[in-house]
DNA sequence: CATCGATGTTGAG
DNA sequence: TCAACCTCGATGG
């Protein structure tokens, strides 16, 4: 689910909650038995998030590598200590609910602002959220400690005083430091993690070798960290670029333009815990916008109804397996 | 209650 | 190119 936005918010509660501090690992699900462990008892060292990719170190020299995949998640429950940075509590991370906003993340109250305050009601909440200055109650009742096992549990990584449940990653093993640098080094630039006049110029010139077209480069992990199938949409639109022409055809400024786009939209995504795309909309229209899901893109997921500039019908294909949403006639 | 689909990746053929 | 993997909310009967 999460791209890469979401992961690099949950980096930064691992960082909160977690780094700093000796932990109890286990793997209730059992399919991680072994990894679990060996980091049991262990003190967490620092997390780095690199694209879709979370490595959180533990001493000496132990590193976690988790890739959320489709429909991976983190529960964090107990005490979590927020990032100030970050505009909300969070109970869930990663999956989303129905309306498309990340779970325990920003909500949109009635004025239409990004609440502090409010915490998204996930359907497992146990969060007990301690903001920057001050201390919530218990989000509920009769709450267990340590909380009790819900589901498929791959990991679960209990500090003190917080607990954070893994279910459903694509991969979760542990690497020594040099396979951490080995996976990290095979990956395109991310404009978190890179230096940005950097990562332009490495993702422009490989871009423009390749005979792909530019949609599934997009996609590409090891052209560009952190895209997936929503920002790919977007961004295309927003560039008003045909997805099918080949990289090494998309001219240079459009590719450049590309990388600042997506460098603006990862740094929103993080702060505001949403895929905000339609950012240079005006207030009025943003709430429009973000108060429905259907409402929240130039053109993902939104197959057959009319382009928001022209009017066109949104085209969905399917290529290499995942839904490719463009306007025929705004990206022609 | 059964089935579908999803913001993803890997590896076999 | 396609199946497999993993989970769960939405959807339909």
């Amino acid at each position: 689910m999460p791209e890469g936005h979401s992961v690099h918010r949950i980096a930064r509660q691992f960082d909160r909650n977690f780094v700093g501090r000796a932990v109890a690992a286990s793997s209730p699900q059992g399919r991680f038995v072994e990894g679990a462990a060996v980091i049991s008892g262990r003190t967490a060292t620092q997390v780095r998030a690199v694209g879709k990719q979370m490595f959180l170190e533990f001493d000496d020299d132990l590193w976690l590598r988790v890739h959320l995949g489709m429909y991976g998640a983190w529960d964090f429950a107990g005490e979590i200590v927020v990032d100030p940075t970050i505009a909300s509590a969070n109970g869930r991370m990663g999956q989303t609910n129905q309306r498309g906003t990340d779970i325990g993340e920003p909500i949109l109250d009635s004025a239409g602002e990004n609440s502090l305050t409010s915490i998204g009601a996930p359907r497992r909440a146990r969060v007990h959220v301690r903001m920057s200055e001050q201390t919530t109650g218990l989000a509920d009742e009769g709450e267990e400690w340590p909380p009790p096992i819900v589901g498929q549990v791959r990991l679960r990584l209990l500090s003190e005083t917080t607990c954070a449940d893994l279910r459903g990653p694509t991969a979760c093993e542990l690497q020594t430091p040099d396979e951490v640098a080995a996976t990290i080094a095979k990956l395109g630039p991310d404009p978190l993690v890179d230096d940005v006049a950097e990562g332009e110029e490495r993702f422009a010139s490989v871009v423009r070798r390749k005979p792909t077209s530019i949609g599934l480069l997009l996609m590409d992990q090891n052209v560009v960290s952190g895209i997936g199938n929503v920002y790919r949409a977007e961004l295309l639109f927003r560039a008003r670029q045909n997805p099918h022409t080949p990289g090494r055809d998309v001219p240079e400024e459009v590719v450049r333009g590309i990388w600042r786009d997506w460098v603006r939209l990862i740094a929103i995504g993080v702060e505001t815990g949403q895929m905000m795309t339609m950012d240079d909309l005006d207030p009025d229209a943003y709430r429009k916008a973000m108060a429905s899901r259907d409402d929240r893109h130039w053109v993902y997921h939104r197959a057959g109804l009319p382009c928001r500039v022209c009017g066109t019908a949104i085209v969905v294909e399917e290529v290499a397996t995942r839904k490719l949403y463009w306007c025929p006639s705004c990206q022609a």
